[in-house]
Parts: C-alpha cells; structure tokens; sequence
DNA sequence: GATGTTTGGTGACTTCATCACTGAAGCGTA
DNA sequence: TACGCTTCAGTGATGAAGTCACCAAACATC
C-alpha cells in the first residue's frame, strides 16, 4: 500500500502519474519543532503531510505572533509552493510541531505533475481553496468575534477527547493573536464558572457543554 | 494591439497560447456596485482586470465588515479560481467599485492554459502569491497594528495625489475593519492638529508629512 | 537548600467597540 | 422656499481588550 491512499484527492490519479509520482518524492522526516520553512528559508519542496501537524504563523515587528492555521496528516503545505514560486519576503514560518514524516514533491515535478494531471490540479485547487477560506475564517475572528467565545472554541479544539489541553497562557494568547495577561484573565473567569481546572501548563475542562454553548454563540 | 499587453506575465505567452487565449476569452463590462461573485453567486470566470478595481470585501454575521483586498486593472481575479473550484460556501464578495472591464476565461480554458503552459502556470501562482502575502499583512494590521497608524495609511493610500479622500466615516470604518465612531474620533483627532480639513463626504489632508510619519511608525 | 527561569496573577491605565441618542447637511418635492 | 426624509457625523457612558510594571509561585539545576 503507497502514501497516496492517505491522500483521497490523489487516489484517482492514472497509474502513469500515480507511479511518476512515487519514483519522484522522497519521505522526509523532521523532527518536532523544525522550523520548516520561514522568512530567508523559501521551501524547495510541496511537503504533503504523513504523520504530525506543522503550525503555520506569523511574527509582527513588535514581537507579537498569531497562529494563521495548522497543516495535519493528510493535507499539503500548498500555500507555500505560491510564496516559493514568486514573493520571496514572506513573513509566515512553517514549524513542525511534533515529529513530522512528509512526502516532498520538488518542484519540478510539481510543476509537470500540474501540467500533465487534471486530477492532480484539482487536488492542489482544492487544497489552496481549503487554506485561503481558512485565512478568510482567521481574519473573521480577529476582527469581530469576542475574545471568550474565541478562546472557548480553541480550548475544545486543542482538548480533543482527553479533556485536558497542555498549554501556556502564553501559548493560548499566541494561537488567538492576543495577550497573555488577557488570556489568564479570561480563564480565571472559566475557572470561576466551574468550567475548567488550571495547574501549572495545563487545563483540565470540567464541564464542556457550558464551553461550547459559549463557542456557538 | 493586444490587451495581453496590459499583463506583464503573459507577455511572454508562446503565439499558438496567447492567440487560444485570446480567441477563447471574451470581454465583459459591469457597470459599477455589481456583485461580481459572492455567497451563492460563485464565478463562472477567471476575470483579468482591464479597467476599474473590484473590492472583496466580508460580512460578519452580526452584519460588520472589513475589506480585504483589491483587485486593479492589470491584476486577476485568482483567488476565486480556487474558491470555485471546490468550496462553495465563500463567505466573501466581490465588488466592482468603478465601471471594470475585464477578460474573462472560462473555467475549462483556464484548466487548459494552466495545463498547457508554464508560463500561464508561473503567472497564476505568482498572482496567488501576491494575494496571500496581502492577507497576511491585513491579519498582521488588524491583530497588532494600532488604529491611528492603520486610519493614517488608509488616508494617505486612498487620496493619490489630489490631497482629497471621498469617503464616509462608514466607508472608512469598513476598510479597517473598525466601527464608524471610532474613525469619527480618530478623525477629530488628526483635524485638531490641523493634519486634515472634514466636510460631510471627504477628507482634505493639509499636512502629509506628519501623517505619514504616524503611518511608517 | 540556594539560585535562576518559567509561568501565572494583579492593578492601573489606554485604546477600541458598543449602545443610545442628538444634530446637522443634503435632497426631493409639493 | 419651506417641509420632511434620509444620510452622515458628533457625543457620553460603559464594557471589553491590550499594555505596562511588577510580584509570587512552581519548577529546574546545581
């Protein structure tokens, strides 16, 4: 069984693609906090994720950084085959955030990939489609969503089903492009409410039907 | 002569592309305030902008919103191939703010373009390129850029060299992504140091110098 | 156990968003 | 030209969020 089957939009590639394909990438893997690519580092290759996720964010002037998306197993790093192609001044890092395995598709095949394939167009489309809506979903929330209802919704997405989420203040206030201070506030707020525990890196949610009631609202 | 021409990236299109191209994609004009495309009205076109700009704007559920680029004569339309291609639920929308003419190209000839050459394939990515490198800047502005410096910036990119802005408090409000009495006090602000004369509609700015300082700082 | 580092808590203050309301400017039309 | 309507701008009060300076607890290291 190849890599491609883990990729649905692959799946329908013609035998000739599908083994060009195989012959021509290669399986990396880095391990957990690689920056993978970043200003003054354009990557040389789309990276389609096998296993662990890469966080894509931004660092302002001033110090202060946000979280634009996450790329999971499964997905590709499309956005960036863009930024490589053409601006190099690009102000986003690509960092793994665990141990990361990865099919690397160097350009030039990339390139022919796109040219020879409409199936593989429309897998590379559709994931940039995926990613610009998610820009548009960011910048939604930024600009006019409440701080609480923002960071209730990314506690439930960060706990998974384990109900604890291992986390900084500082980290959260990162994911949200917000304060530290701001976020410890709000979160004694939850504690207060009964909705979660807080020990030193960690929050445990006590009761996740209040949280999101809150997200959905 | 071409309108090719107006395009520096398909310049250098090869004859047998370049006249496919032309004979393939035909000329439209909207008149100004038309909805290009937007929630439910995905683009049948990938659009090349002749004349005009089209504003892409987003709408909040709570009904604010916050432009988010512009397209000029000379540029394209690119994101929305991406977008409907594959997700239909586009949150955005696209205004032609002036009467635009633009060429317009067919979904399946722009599968073939892309397809059959690398030069049209290097002037869509770089395109893409562009646009994303704007979003991040506008989500780096509206997470940690103040107000005064983005209300400055604004100004002094919407007068071009007549010194005059033609726009409402709302207009200005929506640009940034900010609400109309705020603009209105960062306004009276700018006025009671003499940098700007208000009259209902427009802005003079009297004195560049020191709002673009507040903007580069 | 002493020391330094990371993480979290707190108060004072500023900026921005929101709400409810007022008033002024322009525009049509009778 | 005077009336009424609509659009645009001004204002005060209040709450939410970001900023700054600082302290204290938890943890790590030696």
């Amino acid at each position: 069984m190849s890599w491609i089957d883990q990729f649905p939009g692959l799946s329908r590639l013609p035998d000739a693609i599908r083994s060009y394909l195989v012959e021509e990438s290669k399986i990396v893997t880095v391990p957990a906090n690689t920056v993978i690519f970043g200003p003054g580092k354009s990557p040389e290759n789309l990276l389609l994720l096998l296993d662990g996720t890469v966080r894509v964010q931004q660092t302002s002037d001033t110090g202060r950084e946000i979280v634009l998306y996450r790329v999971h197993a499964g997905e590709s790093c499309v956005l960036t085959t863009a930024c490589l192609l053409a601006y190099e001044d690009y102000s986003a890092e690509g960092i793994a955030e665990t141990e990361t395995r990865a099919v690397a598709i160097p350009r030039t095949v990339f390139d022919k990939l796109v040219s020879d394939s409409i199936e593989f167009r429309q897998f590379v489309f559709t994931a940039y489609s995926k990613r610009i809506t998610d820009l548009f979903m960011v910048i939604e929330e930024i600009a006019f969503q409440k701080l609480d209802i923002r960071l209730a919704h990314k506690l439930i997405e960060l706990a998974g089903d384990n109900d604890t989420v291992s986390a900084t203040h500082q980290k959260l206030a990162v994911e949200l492009g917000s304060a530290r201070e701001v976020i410890s506030r709000q979160l004694q707020e939850f504690q207060r409410r009964g909705w979660i525990e807080q020990s030193r890196g960690t929050i445990r949610l006590i009761e996740r039907m209040p949280l999101e009631n809150l997200a959905n609202s």
